[in-house]
Parts: structure tokens; sequence; C-alpha cells
DNA sequence: TACGTTCCATTCATATATGAATATCAGACA
DNA sequence: TGTCTGATATTCATATATGAATGGAACGTA
């Protein structure tokens, strides 16, 4: 497959340009070049592409359908061309602009929710972007300011702080224990349809260490993601491992062997060394490790599940 | 002040290509160009900006500080660059990549969360990206795919679907109406504190047409965040108006005249044309569709707030 | 209808950025 | 120490993109 990546990004310059201006003249003048070298530019641009970007109209150039799909992805472009800009020129030091974090899907779909509603009263200029993935990202090399991760992270030149523990505990919907009943202690658990979570194999090891033998058939049920695994509990397919502060919230879930040292799981906060101390950064830093806190466990006696 | 702005994304180009290959001639190759050339746009480069963006040394070249706080920028150029090659080629057919999703802060992290859950459950390989703000986006000229409003968006060339009308009623906290008693019509809830809410203008006037006369005065607080005011329901600062189906998650706060016909809010999903059939962005948009439904009222009688 | 304005396309001399060739430097290795 | 390798800088002829000038088409207005 041919690589159209080459296309020179003067080009998307140009033709942003004559979109905005609504004219070749126009985007020149703003532009600062002359109305030739943009057709030229526009020309290049719809050769390369294989596309028709504008409609050659005597009042100037519009969009044409296959244009407007483009249009999204030149801003986008544009936008971080200035974001650039603001940082190269030093001048992004107000507490305003866009701060962008991401997260585990878990984490950012049921820890982050109530933080970033503080941190949207808290500063309201700071406009919040949340990328939900597991992939773990490079701060270096993706745009993203914040990221909230379940292991330290092992990049060098990023600052990481441990905000605590996530405890996690046995939980099983109510159905599912009136059906099946409370198991008392942990020989007892092993009987019943256990739900195997994504982080499965560092569960396993987990319970190794606490001399509890485990083996992967001992799950009914197995799971990539998080959320699933949360939604099967509830729907009472059977017992299984999560978040403590999630399953005390929810009514129709109860804990079982509450006092049963399950692993927990680290929660840490990173960002790159060079936006440490922009101020915005710093600010939705502070309020992240403030808002997350409460939910977490400062016991550091409490054994944690370690990175693959 | 100058605009830095002018600098001409080849340079962009280069310098990230140089941060990726580590060196000028590796660079130079990569990119298809020559050594010099990228050597003096990189030169170019740290005049224009005034800043030394990389360490000159025998293995190459590497960035300095200043240099890595610029590349998170010049990375998000390029995730657009490759984003709007895709979209040229019309390759993205399939059901990955990321949708970015625009919705007001309080549906951003009240309504959305479970319906994105259900996402990330459904279509594994979607990343969302959620940007939570009030400001009305230009779906054309920002990079947002959908976007979730409470009013009908009225740009042109947008596909827009109304989702259902988000049912508000009058709520205070249990520790409030223990101390000053639950009003039991309208006369005695405007004895009340009342907390007037962001809209207030639209609810005003809303009131009015029901035949309920009322001032701004009449507020004990006002505020312009729809959390703030949710906060200040459940810490008891007064009677207010919030989304119905909230109030009844929050078990420390009380519906107060539950059957009083509060005018509701409408949902729309917003979408731009271009886009409309783009499979990510229409997978996306019906799982927002029936995620956000169920929460919502599909009653046309109920009385609607107009936007301004 | 004629005039002024605004736009895009074309032409051609010119300025500019480019690349091949080369010089230079630093480290690896025998 | 000498040689090889892979890197960046420098030079200069050349290709390339650029801009001023010009032509032509559409539209509004007197």
């Amino acid at each position: 497959m041919e690589r159209i990546d080459r296309l020179d990004w003067t080009l998307i310059q140009a033709f942003l340009s004559v979109v905005a201006e609504g004219s070749l003249s126009g985007a020149a003048r703003a532009l600062g070049v002359s109305q030739p070298t943009l057709g030229r530019q526009v020309k290049a641009m719809e050769e390369q592409l294989g596309i028709a970007l504008f409609y050659r109209q005597p009042k100037g150039l519009s969009l044409t359908g296959e244009g407007e799909a483009l249009l999204p992805h030149a801003t986008a472009m544009a936008e971080a061309a200035s974001g650039l800009a603001t940082a190269a020129a030093g001048h992004d030091n107000s507490l305003q602009g866009t701060v962008r974090i991401t997260a585990s899907d878990f984490t950012a779909l049921y820890s982050l929710p109530p933080v970033l509603a503080r941190l949207r009263i808290d500063h309201p200029d700071i406009q919040i972007e949340l990328n939900a993935t597991d992939l773990s990202e490079n701060l270096l090399f993706r745009e993203a300011d914040i990221a909230v991760r379940m292991y330290r992270p092992t990049q060098l030149e990023v600052i990481t702080k441990k905000i605590g523990i996530l405890k996690l505990g046995f939980f099983a919907a109510k159905s599912y224990l009136e059906r099946r009943g409370t198991p008392s202690n942990i020989e007892e658990l092993m009987q019943h349809d256990l739900l195997g979570y994504d982080r499965s194999e560092r569960f396993i090891r987990g319970a190794a260490k606490l001399g509890w033998q485990l083996t992967r058939q001992d799950f009914a049920f197995r799971c990539d993601a998080q959320q699933v695994h949360c939604e099967m509990i509830r729907a009472g397919a059977g017992i299984g491992v999560m978040a403590c502060n999630l399953g005390a919230r929810m009514p129709e879930v109860e804990a079982v062997l509450p006092h049963f040292p399950v692993p927990g799981l680290e929660l840490w906060l990173t960002t790159h060394e060079a936006l440490r101390h922009t101020p915005r950064v710093a600010a939705v830093w502070k309020v992240l490790e403030n808002g997350l806190k409460p939910d977490l466990s400062q016991d550091n006696s409490i054994p944690i599940m370690h990175s693959p």
C-alpha cells in the first residue's frame, strides 16, 4: 500500500487557510504568500490525495463533501500546532487550556468522573480531554499530559507518584448468594462459580503468594474487560473480585469474605518531566491526587499485585 | 506580540522525524529528503522559535528539555495528519480508531460514564476521547465527531437527533427538609431557600409560561455550574432543580413536590454529515442513543426549556 | 451596457530551498 | 596508533517553488 502520509504538511496548512478564508486570494493574504502559490498547493494536495477538495466557484472555493471529511483532522493539526507555538513561546503560564488525561477504561469510567466534576468546579477554565484506554501510553510520544495507571511506569524522564492502593475484595450479587449460599471461608468459596478477571495471571500469582493454590481452570468465567466482569457480578453470574469502593456503591451486590486479604492494585499518577511545572498540568495533578486519595487505602501493608 | 504560529509545518514534520529517528541522516532517509536539508530545517525551526531543540552529539541529535515540551504537540499533529491520510484514502471503514465526543460537563460526568462503559464492552477497539465542555463546539471546525447537547444545534450540514427529554424536578437534602420542613405546594416552596441554576434565565421564562411568577431575587444562591448546584443541594443549602434520574440515585437527597411539572431539557445527538456513515462514528452514535434513552423521557407533552 | 470589483488561472523571471559531493569530527575496534 | 564507520557541517550547481504581472470570467451597480 502506498504511503499517502508523505504529503507535505504545508499543503494541509494551505488547505486549512483556504477553508477558513473561503478564497485563494484571501488565504494568500492571511498566510503571507501569493495567490498562485496557494492555488498550486491546493491543486497539488488534490492530486496527491486523488480527491477533489473544493468546488471552484466564481466567488471563491467551497469544500466538497470529501474535503469536509478531512477538515476536522486538519483543524486538529492546527490546534496542535498552535499548542506547540504556545508552549514554545512559554506563554502557557495560565490556568487555562486543555489538559489531556489518559487512564484505564475502568479508572476513567468509575473513579474519575467525580474527581473531574470537582475539577470543573475548581478550575472552570481548564478543559479536560479524557482518553480511556488500557494501552500503556508513551507520555513522551503521545499527546497525554497526565496518565493514571495501575502500575508504576518504567519510562525514564517521567514523574510518578503513588496515590494509594485500590482495595479489592470478593463480591457477588445478592441474588446469587440467596441461590447458592454465602461462603464463610476460602475452601467454601472455591466451590462456587468464580469469575476470573482480566489480570488473572497476576491474580493467580498473587493468590499463590498468599498460600492459596489456584489454577486457571478454577474460574467459571474469564474476561478481559473489568467492566464486563463487573456486570457479570451484578448479574449474578458468580463470585468475583472487584474494587471495594465500587462494590460498596452497588446496592445489588454484597461483599463476600470481606476480611480476606485480597491483594490490592496500586494507583499511580504520571506526567512527563517537561510538563510537571506547567501550571494547568500541575493544577490538574493536584486535584486528581486529592480527589482519588479518599477512595484509596494508604496502608502499605496490604499486599499488591505486581505488573507482569 | 509576534505570531510564531507562522512557522512552516514542514519544519515540525522535520523536527518530529529527527526525534523519531534520532539522527539527521536517519530522519532524512525516512523522509526521503537529504540530510543537509533536514539539518537546515531543524536549524530554521530553532531560530524561529528561539529555542535550542536538540543537543548535537556525535551519535546524533537528542532532545533538550524545551524540545521535549514541544514533542507532544508535534506528535498530536502527526496523529491528526495520519487520521487525515486515512480519511482521504477512504480506508477508515473499520470499527476501530478514535471517536471524539464532546458533551456538556454535566452530561459527560453524570450521564455518559455508564454508556461509555457499555461502549467499551461492545466495541473494545474503538477508543473514546471525551471533551467535557459547555461551549458550543463547531463540529466542522473542531475535532469532535459526535456532540451531545442540551439544545438543537443550528449549524447547517449536521445530522441531529433528539434522544429524549431529561426530566427535572425539585430536590433537597434530607437534612435540609428535616430542618426546614417539606413544602406541600408551590406557594410554600417559594418561601424556602431556592437555588438558581445556570440556565436561570431560561428557567425563569419557563416558569413564567407555567403561570409561575419568579424573579432572579427569589433565588438564595445562583451559580453557573450544574455540578456546584448539585453539590449545594446535597450539602443542604436549599431546594434546587436537578435531573430526576440523578436525584433518585443520591440517597441523601429527596424529591420535593415530585408531581410538579418542571420543564425538562432536551438531549440532542449531533454529528457532521460527512462523518455520519463512518462505521466507527455510526457505531458510537448507536450506542450513545441506546444508552442514553433509558434515562430520558420520551413523553413529548412535557414542557421543555428552550435555548436563549 | 459599461465600469469596477473580486475572484481564479497562466506566464515567466527570480529567489529559494534542495541535493550531490566533500570536509570534518568522534568513537569503536583491531 | 591507524582505520573504519556513522554522524553533522559546508559548499556550490541546480531544480523547484515562488511572486509580480497579466488575462479572463463572474457579479454587482450606476
